[in-house]
DNA sequence: GATGAATGAGAATTCATTCAT
DNA sequence: CATGAATGAATTCTCATTCAT
């Protein structure tokens, strides 16, 4: 019996997701342009040509993972925020951004690898301030409410930490004190 | 009648300070991998097979690279320091920090680029710790004597913080207001 | 649709093998320093990228090439043989080495023109003794049983008398009289 | 005081001297295609320019070597020689060939490696035979006189244990046994 | 759809040779 | 004469991509 449409959708998709993830993990360890085709599609458990069949390049296939990797963060950022953030709401912010790096950690390794390289992140320069722009927005807008007198610099300054954070942890994961770091951010900042 | 060693020696340390910044610049534009050797030796107006006349691979060329420009930033940590930083070097510390970076920008560009790749950093792994170290050390240090309860953990979220300014430098330094961000780092942190 | 094991596995005998006999005849007729993978490749009918499908490297190459041929040479030497070589057996086995060589001349040309580079030859010391031992142990022997003084300096010489004869052959096929030299080699021997 | 023409005529000599010599040993050791120009400038104390003061190209350089050992190797075969070889002279001559073999290994070593490139030995072909052909006839008249049926066959045949001895010897001068080899063979021989 | 053999452009590297000094 | 910096063609090898089956 054949397989149903829908089956073969199913397949297709896990196999894309598969085939996403390995790929994601094999950049993340070695870098973009170290990764190969082949390696990916090894341990992917596909052939090289079938690559082919679910991303038209491997600068696709590389697009696809960093535009979904972004998607995923987005909703991160409360879709009710009024502008009028509460401690509460600020730490959780906080909290939850770790979160999602801690579980994403190859994403950001991978962000943090390409992004010196314009050619590269001049793709997803729109795509990556969408996430940021609300982050600023709302850091503005806290620091505004505590009546900073430079809201928009303390901002961009919380902005520098949370990414310093981040970088030093995706440098070296295993022993970083990434969970104190966070409390003493709070700390500080609220 | 041949060169005087004097003559070659001048030649020698011009064309591989040549190539060097050249190397610098085109690594820290593309990335390490993206960037090749035929690419840097075209913009440093010599032949390929120059290149390994004076150095022995891209490997040995980055290594170089890397190793000087960290030689660089050591002197930067004040050499007779006891220990017990005052508030005006702590500032001027940073300060300094940051006058490198605006001036060194490419190294930074180069490391950030590289630092997700374990293959690479490892090659250079204790010797960024020299420069790390003392940093780290003299946070502590100034931490300690301000009372804090968890210096340590105050000195690598500001290093965190610095990395993170730095690495949002390097990757627009056209429009990131870093003078000002550094002034209230000053301020808060002292 | 894929092919099946059995069609891809005969692709990659047939075409391993078709490099392996091109390499061989290049290889003998120009050397190996002096014969260029491209070489071998266009005289092959295949690009140059296929040849590292097959062979890791042109070293690769070079030693599956010479390792199968003494394991072909290897069953040349009587298996039941007890250590008493009759007058037919010894002329046998003199006529069916000659009879080989005639056959892979081209192996012979390729490892007389490596026998004098030791960072080669070491790499197949160990696999060509294998071929050489039996034959000096039954030229011992024989010479032994036929009551000679110093057996193993006799066979020795014949040792070098049939390489000499060989190197002599391999200089120049075309009209060396190979079997009149045979012939009066097994006249004097026996 | 400048230095006279005669000075100057012995510095060129001796150094074109120093250079051969070095190259031949490189060559002998490492095949002639693997050996650099720079390996045997550096190894011989010259600058690679000025090795092209001397010999035009690498393949000059070669040429010049094998030409000049060819030479030295001519006067061995005994001038005066009237045809009729006396069992003295003929172990005399072989003695002496083995002689200068050892003396003159690297020449040998040199030799063997680049008999299988027809490309290469063409070059030497004619004046290479210059030097067999007197063996082989005063071979020839020795077993002619000795009453032999094939006196040419017994010549090419002598000819080729002397070359399969050398080749061995070269193979692996340290162990081998060479001068009881010799020994044997003249005791065969006469 | 699925496979992996095959391609070819391009990368790093080597080295004989040239030439300004 | 002598030097070694400089060149450029050739070499080995890699890898994204294509395509016959």
């Amino acid at each position: 019996m054949p397989r149903t449409e829908e089956q073969l959708n199913k397949i297709r998709k896990d196999r894309k997701q598969k085939i996403k993830d390995t790929a994601l993990e094999v950049f993340a360890a070695h870098g973009y342009e170290s990764a190969s085709i082949s390696m990916i599609a090894k341990k992917a458990g596909v052939s090289k040509g079938l690559m082919y069949n679910y991303f038209e390049s491997k600068e696709d296939l590389l697009g696809t993972i960093m535009m979904e990797g972004i998607d995923e963060m987005l909703p991160l950022i409360d879709p009710d925020n009024d502008g009028v953030l509460t401690k509460e709401e600020f730490v959780f912010l906080i909290d939850e951004s770790f979160r999602i790096m801690k579980e994403k950690i190859n994403y950001y390794r991978l962000y943090f690898s390409l992004m010196m390289q314009p050619s590269v992140m001049n793709l997803f320069a729109d795509k990556l301030n969408e996430v940021a722009a609300p982050y600023i927005k709302i850091f503005v807008d806290y620091f505004e409410k505590k009546g900073s007198k430079k809201p928009m610099l303390e901002a961009i300054m919380v902005g520098a930490l949370l990414d310093g954070i981040g970088f030093n942890y995706a440098f070296n994961p295993d022993t970083y004190p990434l969970d104190d770091v966070v409390e003493l951010v709070k700390e500080k900042l609220v």
